[in-house]
DNA sequence: ATTGGCACTCGCCTTGATTGAGTGCTAATT
DNA sequence: AATTAGCACTCAATCAAGGCGAGTGCCAAT
């Protein structure tokens, strides 16, 4: 049962190679004749067979049952992605139908929203996209409008033109322009500043309270640490192209389509998988049970993180089928990950 | 084919009444037998099928094979809901659970997805509510933030705290402060009214130019103009619970879900059906084909607008199989609705 | 008008036979 | 020692045949 490499000549590796391309693409379980016409190498059905034994007892293949072709395991997928495969460069229409997407100066702002969709377009798959980590990101501008019962609206922008917003709960009643002073205090001493730094500072502020401050900026602050406070705003995600996955037979079972979908509509479980892959950049992949999550058994994930600035910020990927393209996902993850930050990075050329 | 009430005696009635509401419990043919049982008066199997033929030739009822029990067409349904039915009062759980859900002072704003989210929990089918027209909604604030390239950031909020965005392309180049008092200028004059009397008094304050206004009103009024010009922000809604549906067999064929599925992300054809509901008040039910969307052939749909201030200003309703429990759904989204609207209805206790 | 009786239809399920793809093993070949 | 050909075997998939049972339609009796 230990897979590893050493343990295979180089034939058994690409007989491997080709098992798997193979079964990817057609999605039958494949046996020794077929195999056999498919390899460079010429060698018989029977030799094939010794083969695929002996792959068999390292568990990178198996039989769905006595006499059908074998399909690949988990592992079997993991040696192939890891060490068999061969990346395919994009398809030129695939990259420039990203740059178009991605680089529209006038688009809605929800960029995010859009790579979703190229994701899942360009796949054939779903395609899912994290909103960037609130903690990472500027702010811009805030500002309170208030409400009946001690409410108050507080309306902020973070990079760009991303806009939020949440009702807090106050011991006192401001008035209008009482709100809206405290909101240019506020955005003239934290303007610019990531949130979590914000955070930091109001927390430091409210501590050493003697310091001299008049009622009013006391009360500014105050309204920003609620604001501020643990997570504002829950760690959410664009999917798009559920309705893809649908397709494929392997993934149809009616109580296996309802898992995913109800795993997709809880997000939990795909925030958590997602946030996985936060730490790691580069392309990183999930096959099959890998994932930990039941839902996902008959999934694989292709993801990478996305950065703005150096810094990484979101993650995006595409979530099918086990059997999927991996040579064209992989770099296709990639390439749109790096267009999506390059999007996002807010340009150099900031006039007035 | 002219199915006509007064071509039916009573007894017919009761009949198809039974068997409907069998059908929908079962979800099995129903066959002369046991109708014959669950009918109050005592008639034999052979009369029951009688009555049948005739409930067949007036295209009530059909078989769907030779042997098999009688399920209802679409006009059977239509009949059962529109004079037979007996509606049902609603669960107090229900109820309690809905006003806890659509009165919580608290909540984070979004009315919206509670709504459909209740929708969608207690009749286990999916929920849905569109978001109240944009057009009959008073602007309660407005305000300007200047991006690169001669682009505006504008966001509003109309009624009590929904925020808006959006990003306008303006012919100069303007200053944070020259927005800032553009946005006060615009909301000195137009606060309180709807969306809809903004735009036309933008329109005409744009046509009769000379009018005394100095260069800052003008272009305070330009940008209004850019913001509310046709429409800003498409209709939309929020749907959920739809997982719920593929627990139903009828609805399971893995091509029709992708097609049902489809047409919710879509989200264009739903639209129109739910606009449909928009000009009637009162409960509104679409049964199978009536709905005239593929998609939805094998569906009903029961929607009812909610109103704020005795103003229609939205729809929302639940989708489900043909074969649901109307009698039990139709007072529920009559109630929810009224619900929904009463807690979006700014409450009179507006202090300071 | 209602009912019992009866022949008939047809979907569903089981059974059994056939097919064909694919394997594992062994003996022959290189 | 590795490769190959040959052969017996397994097992899913497909199909036809037959029995079962639910339900119908019609007719004659009540």
């Amino acid at each position: 049962m230990s897979n590893d490499t050493r343990d295979l000549n180089e034939r058994s590796l690409q007989l491997l190679k080709t098992l798997v391309e193979r079964y990817i693409s057609d999605g039958q379980p494949v046996g020794s004749r077929v195999l056999s016409k498919d390899m460079d190498i010429n060698l018989s059905p029977a030799t094939i067979r010794n083969v695929m034994a002996d792959l068999e007892d390292l568990g990178l293949i198996h039989s769905p049952h006595t006499s059908a072709g074998r399909i690949p395991t988990v592992s079997g997928y993991r040696l192939f992605v890891d060490s068999l495969l061969t990346v395919k460069p994009l398809d030129r229409k695939d990259i420039s139908r990203l740059h178009q997407g991605l680089s529209e100066r006038d688009s809605d702002g929800n960029m995010i929203g859009i790579a979703s969709r190229l994701l899942a377009e360009l796949t054939q798959m779903a395609g899912v996209v994290t909103l960037p980590k609130k903690e990472l990101v500027c702010l811009r501008h805030i500002e309170f409008l208030p409400l009946s019962h001690k409410r108050v609206l507080v309306i902020f922008v973070t990079n760009e033109q991303e806009v939020h917003n949440k009702v807090i709960h106050t011991d006192k009643l401001f008035s209008a322009s009482e709100l809206q002073q405290a909101g240019a205090y506020l955005n003239s001493i934290y303007c610019g500043r990531s949130l979590i730094a914000v955070r930091a500072a109001v927390i430091s502020e409210l501590q050493d309270a003697q310091k001299s401050m008049n009622e009013g900026m006391l009360d500014a602050i105050k309204m920003a640490q609620l604001t501020f406070e643990s997570d504002h705003e829950k760690d959410d995600y664009v999917l798009t192209g559920e309705t893809n996955l649908m397709g494929f037979s392997e993934l149809s079972g009616r109580d296996h389509l309802k898992k995913l979908f109800d795993a997709f509509s809880q997000k939990q479980d795909v925030i958590h998988l997602l946030d996985q892959s936060m730490k790691a950049d580069g392309v990183q992949i999930f096959i099959g049970e890998e994932s930990g999550y039941r839902a996902f058994d008959q999934c694989s994930l292709v993801t990478s993180s996305y950065s703005v600035n150096d810094e990484v910020v979101g993650v995006l990927g595409v979530i099918g089928p086990t059997r999927m393209a991996y040579e064209k996902i992989i770099p296709f993850v990639d390439v749109t990950a790096k267009l999506l930050g390059a999007a996002l990075n807010p340009k150099t050329t900031t006039p007035s």
